[in-house]
DNA sequence: CTATTAAGTCAATTCGCTTGACTTAATTAG
DNA sequence: CTAATTAAGTCAAGCGAATTGACTTAATAG
């Protein structure tokens, strides 16, 4: 034994493994379907009646699961259902984008209980961070001011941030290199006292799609997100895939045409910086939102000619999600103002034919997301809520 | 309670399933490992030197792991390697295809015990099967002269055929229109008492790299095959992933720029198929590997255009793969003689761009996997095995 | 030759799910 | 109105698989 290159094996399971993912699977269960009784969770986990009670009465002391009143229906003993306790957990969510930083506290349940934000340098982490330190601390107090209990309460802090990660050094400014570089994880620990966790902005987008919006429940989900860049997150198998180094779904970087490497990427042509380049817009001004959003309202010429360029890139990348991924629906969400993403998704239809084109569809395959901005923050919060609550793989193996 | 709508929710789990998947991580980490002592499985998997101990028993019972030699090595009592037994399970793996089918068994390491093939009328189910059938008697017989045990040691029938499935009925005879409505996992399951499961071509190929080939050990890794058609086997997190509705992959099926619905899938410029149309064969025609390979070896002129504009939407395709999947390595498998895919890969350096360029890489961003024409009817084969012995999530839960 | 190191076993324990009988409380049939 | 039926939920004993900690075995280092 004792080889130079390490052994390779998964982690095995025990008894801490089995429970832990039951309890998760409970509350899966009560996020799903709402209130369920003791016997509807048995029948439903295909756990015995007794072992669903014993752990609803655990997940009862814990505080994540209350009793509701018993309920008549039928023959037979009245049931108690049971329903999750937002307050029961509390994350907090990080967005660091370009000029501006949101920082939102969610609870179990996702509704988000506290928000801030404020502008950040562009590419200077270190005020930045001193910048976000103060607001994660302002959410905290907020909390706290509403729940007693939060500190213990919360699971960690998810940080969102344009990806992709990792990669060689860059020297456009927007592509924030200074942050790549940055121990942020580390310093935000540090800071905080949280766990801390990255994704992508479009992972994040997905994420609170997957919690509190259209891919709630679906197991197979992508989500195409415009903002200043283009990505998609990937729901595969209930689960956001995050690909070999963290950077699965960065399409913003494809290439359009086979055509050699003159061809331009995706994001060149349909982001919102490319929009702002077509319209001379500077993206750090002030009040660019609400322009952008009367402009779409107004249906401004010049923004409904991007719009259509843009609209036949996109079309043609819903039809690549769907030929390679084979997902349930495509979710297209954006922090553009929602009057122009419903401009993009009307322009983009017809869509191109693909293999989603069958004949038992359930879902709409192309279908509009949130356009809340705030949502890659409520996303990025809803990381560790998942991680900590969602039945998963990882979750029953012992160890890290 | 008794709603209409189901109560979603994922299943639990006990004391079973936590037996199943440490037994399951034992062959994995021996499967990836070659032999090891039950300390080291202990400490590469966080059991118990005893778990393990209990766990290593079991499976020498059932014929799964042998005793190696003792082995003395530093100080301390010698370790006593286990191995997998090869002999310990067989599946057989049967590849469907126009114009023939091929029908293999492996045992437990993936090791081809038997083969048979035969030629198949094109797109008539009926006869097919009868013969298909004919074939698996034949192997099992076969087998069955190796080892005693091997009926009881049958873990299933692995079947792989050319997708994608279940789309609107096609009248191209080429896409197997009857197959596709033929009822084929029943009619094979009633034929052989086996347990029956489908997939398509690309994932039995990456099914194939995953147990014996490059993909050996890599939890990220997108094997895109280039036979009649094209398509890609997509390994994420140590799974094969099959998408919402098993199609996964289909990216022959892409279409090659975003100018509207003339443009061409990546298949009619890239697969087989076009090189037949090019090259005025048919496919059907006897000799044709022989052939190509010949062709390919002496560089004729004909093949070599066809390989270079198919190298260019074939490096399109990686560089797609790269950008969207962020696999660890990409890996190009055909069933084309060896010498023609090596003419594509060839031509397809230098790649384009991609995430995939990363500082630290430690596997090659594309690699010729096998070409051998059995790989399929193997990786059709490698299903079952991995479905009865790898570790995975649902293994763990209760129920199917 | 002794101390040390490491593999592996033994026997008791623990923990969480299961089993099967039982209690409670409603509806429905007569 | 009563008895039968249906279903929710509890009780207590049982069981199975991993854990624990002490122990045995067998090698090397000094």
């Amino acid at each position: 034994m004792h080889d130079i290159r390490p052994i390779r094996a998964k982690s095995g399971t025990n008894q801490e493994g089995t429970s832990a993912h039951n309890r998760r699977v409970m509350i899966e269960a009560l996020r799903l379907n709402g209130a369920l009784s003791r016997a509807d969770l048995a029948r439903a986990t295909q756990l015995t009646k007794q072992a669903v009670s014993n752990i609803i009465e655990d997940l009862e002391q814990d505080g994540l699961v209350v009793a509701l009143d018993a309920v008549r229906k039928g023959r037979g003993q009245p049931f108690t259902p049971y329903r999750l306790v937002p307050e029961g957990a509390f994350a907090i969510g990080l967005q660091i984008d370009r000029h501006l930083t949101r920082v939102v506290v969610v609870d179990l349940v996702g509704k988000v209980m506290a928000r801030a934000e404020a502008n950040l340098p562009l590419d200077e982490p270190s005020p930045g961070v001193r910048t976000i330190l103060g607001l994660v601390a302002d959410v905290r107090r907020e909390l706290a001011g509403i729940s007693t209990q939060s500190e213990r309460r919360l699971v960690g802090l998810g940080v969102a941030m344009p990806g992709p990660f990792g990669l060689k050094e860059s020297d456009d400014k927007w592509m924030m290199p200074a942050w790549q570089q940055f121990p942020l994880l580390e310093t935000l620990a540090a800071g905080t006292g949280l766990n801390v966790g990255l994704q992508n902005d479009a992972a994040a987008c997905a994420t609170a799609e997957r919690i509190v919006g259209a891919a709630h429940g679906v197991d197979h989900a992508v989500c195409l997100y415009i903002g200043y860049g283009i990505a998609a997150g990937l729901i595969l198998n209930g689960e956001l895939y995050n690909g070999g180094n963290g950077n699965a779904g960065e399409i913003g970087r494809a290439l359009l045409s086979p055509t050699g490497p003159g061809s331009t990427p995706l994001e060149h042509r349909a982001s919102l910086a490319s929009l702002y380049q077509h319209l001379g817009l500077d993206p750090a001004e002030r009040g660019l939102y609400e322009k952008l959003g009367a402009l779409a309202l107004a249906q401004d010429p010049r923004v409904m000619a991007w719009v259509e360029r843009a609209a036949s890139d996109l079309r043609w990348s819903v039809h690549l999600i769907e030929t390679i991924f084979d997902p349930q629906t495509v979710i297209l969400t954006s922090s553009a103002p929602e009057a122009l993403a419903r401009l993009l998704v009307q322009a983009m239809h017809p869509l191109l034919p693909s293999i989603a084109d069958r004949p038992a569809r359930r879902l709409p395959r192309l279908q509009l997301g949130t356009t809340d901005p705030w949502a890659i923050a409520v996303g990025a919060a809803a990381e560790p809520i998942s991680r900590a609550f969602d039945p998963r793989f990882s979750a029953i193996l012992k160890a890290g």
